[in-house]
DNA sequence: TTACAATAGTTGCATGATACAATAATTGCA
DNA sequence: TGCAATTATTGTATCATGCAACTATTGTAA
């Protein structure tokens, strides 16, 4: 097998656990209850504790407009509250209500339960080396894009 | 380190995987002059040769419905090219046109050429290591959603 | 053979995601 | 103090998507 062969098998398998991932994580319209860019949204809004629109926007790679209308929805569905903050009134600040937190919670819960048994369904002799590999193609994807 | 806290590190890297190829493959709303949409659809028409629209719907896990208006937009575009199959009148057999095969053609390029500078950018003693280590993970993702 | 069921595809309709541009509000700085 | 920079929101347009209704075609069973 040439590196040329072995990079379009790489292609493949990425290709692949993109669909993979993309059919189990998305399912379509809607994540328990809410639409996926609303769920993206709230897991990234719960991990921060508070962040301002920009950063939510940054990490998740959107433009503020469409992160702003997004944040929009999560308040008109109580599981967000948008405060100015008192530093800098130019930022919001976005934390999750009581509600908002337990429905972050229940999918953190979903999501580690998932990966839990993927995790358990690996021989058990190979699951150090996927992990490695995983950082590795990681690693690898991250010196292409500085070149990039 | 447990069972649970590597399974978390499963998920972490997966989702900092799924981020990287998302903001890659994704050049968000147009990929090569047409949208992603079509994008997705014009790589596997190409694969195919030919194939039905429900054939299509079914790959890309789309409803027919708007697997059928992706298609119009690159009939429309001038990329496919979209018959009655006379076997069977239901059927319409979509296939690529001069132009669609030229921007198929280098799409796989563009890709395969980046999955190739990937592969290099892997070191050389864990390539094979990768490769198989994504293999063993899309096994045990499929194990998991047998049950499921 | 003729109804009726099943299948493939399209279109109407509603919803949502997204980007770009323009705007408002605030802050930093010269 | 006035202007540039920054953050966020809103207007506008486009695209993606699913569901439901519909047409056209084929299969099947009475």
């Amino acid at each position: 097998m040439s590196d040329i062969d072995n990079s379009k098998q790489l292609r493949e398998v990425i290709r692949i656990l993109e669909r993979k991932l993309g059919v189990l994580g998305e399912f379509k319209t809607s994540c328990c209850g809410v639409t996926m860019a609303q769920c993206h949204a709230l897991v990234e809004i719960g991990r921060a504790g508070d962040i301002s629109l920009k950063e939510l926007s940054e990490i998740l790679n959107l433009d503020s407009s469409s992160m702003s209308r997004t944040v929009n929805n999560l308040v008109n569905n109580g599981l967000v509250r948008r405060d100015i903050e008192p530093l800098d009134r130019r930022y919001v600040t976005i934390t999750l209500t009581e509600s908002g937190n337990e429905l972050f919670r229940s999918i953190e819960e979903r999501m580690n339960s998932y990966f839990e048994s993927v995790y358990l369904a690996l021989p058990e002799d190979k699951r150090k080396q996927v992990l490695e590999s995983l950082d590795i193609l990681i690693g690898a994807i991250d010196k292409k894009n500085v070149v990039n």
